[in-house]
DNA sequence: CGGGCCAA
DNA sequence: TTGGCCCGG
């Protein structure tokens, strides 16, 4: 079974780290201000990690997955708490160009799936752990129990009609929200002023968040954005993952800084349609009409979803409600 | 992952 | 207080 975007954990998104300087900041700085979320990559990191030591997902007793709930309920507990505010942005249908990746990683996920198998029956714990990361899917199911559990919350969930990434970057573009939230880069290319990475760590002390300036990265690396969206073509994204043979990102910034991009891409020796890339980053479908209002959250609501219908604990329901209302009366 | 518990 | 470990459904 293919889903929509299906996504992975390793070879997502375009990997512009060589290219970007990140400023640590402190989580309080985000206080007061809107992040917008990247559902299917943080949800995807909720599947990838919280397993049952066979490697299976957390479930109820009639096999509903609980895993990205599980995730979900602490995770935005405690950023509200923080005053951060929150907006869930998810992927609608992906670009036809995409295809090619979208099967790529849902092999990758088969293959996986057999090594986790294998894996089960010489009982090898860690191997069994590792493979179950990389079979994690975002069936429908999930998708949907995830958004009706952010409404539930009060948190805005809005529904791109194409990649989250560039629905994200018009609400950073717009004022809206201060910074795309995610673990990957696309966001910057589609154009989002700002990136905060590592959201999830900022308890600890060894690597808080990051802020990465769109600006900022142009300026230091003396480029446009279209020239940072040509490297990042001729270095491999998921709309042509291979890229360009031999072109990495010192490569790829002399040729845009030495040549006008069409010419680079010719020196470079593409041999695909770089333009039709290009334009998925410049002009993808976004939806403008979306509000990312804070709402108080819906107690019996909560309830019912969490302790009726996925046997979550009362206790940590209620626990999490307190933090919750807690958090909208002070920040809301 | 994030929380809670306990040992050092 | 800090950190390692287990648990959550």
């Amino acid at each position: 079974m293919l889903y929509p975007g299906e996504w992975s954990g390793k070879n997502m998104g375009t990997n512009l780290r060589k290219l970007v300087t990140p400023t640590e900041i402190d989580i309080a700085s985000l206080r007061h201000k809107t992040l917008a979320v990247d559902a299917h990559n943080q949800i995807y990191q909720f599947l990838s990690v919280i397993r049952q030591p066979d490697g299976e997902y957390l479930r109820t007793s009639d096999g509903k997955v609980t895993s990205h709930l599980l995730g979900l309920l602490p995770r935005t507990a405690n950023l509200l708490n923080r005053g951060i505010k929150l907006a869930y942005v998810f992927d609608g249908l992906p670009p036809q160009l995409k295809e090619q990746t979208i099967r790529s990683r849902s092999d990758r996920k088969s293959d996986a799936a057999e090594k986790l198998a294998q894996a089960k029956e010489a009982g090898a714990t860690a191997e069994m752990k590792k493979y179950a990361a990389r079979t994690a899917r975002l069936t429908p199911e999930i998708i949907d129990s995830s958004k009706r559990f952010l409404e539930a919350i009060g948190v805005p969930v809005i529904q791109a009609p194409s990649e989250a990434d560039a629905q994200t970057a018009l609400m950073v573009q717009k004022g809206g929200c201060y910074a795309a939230a995610s673990t990957d880069y696309d966001t910057l290319l589609h154009g989002s002023p700002r990136l905060v990475r590592r959201l999830s760590k900022s308890q600890r002390a060894t690597s808080g968040p990051e802020l990465l300036v769109l600006e900022d990265i142009l300026d230091t690396l003396g480029i446009s954005h279209d020239e940072l969206i040509a490297i990042a073509i001729m270095m491999g994204t998921d709309y042509h993952p291979r890229g360009i043979r031999g072109i990495g990102p010192r490569r790829g910034l002399k040729l845009v800084k030495q040549n006008d991009i069409p010419k680079a891409f010719d020196r470079a020796g593409c041999d695909f349609d770089w333009q039709a890339i290009m334009g998925l980053y410049q002009d993808m479908e976004t939806e403008e009409d979306y509000s990312v209002l804070w709402e108080p959250p819906n107690n019996e609501a909560i309830r019912v979803m969490l302790v009726d219908e996925y046997e979550f604990s009362e206790d940590t329901v209620e626990k999490r409600i307190d933090e919750l209302e807690d958090a909208y009366e002070q920040f809301g």
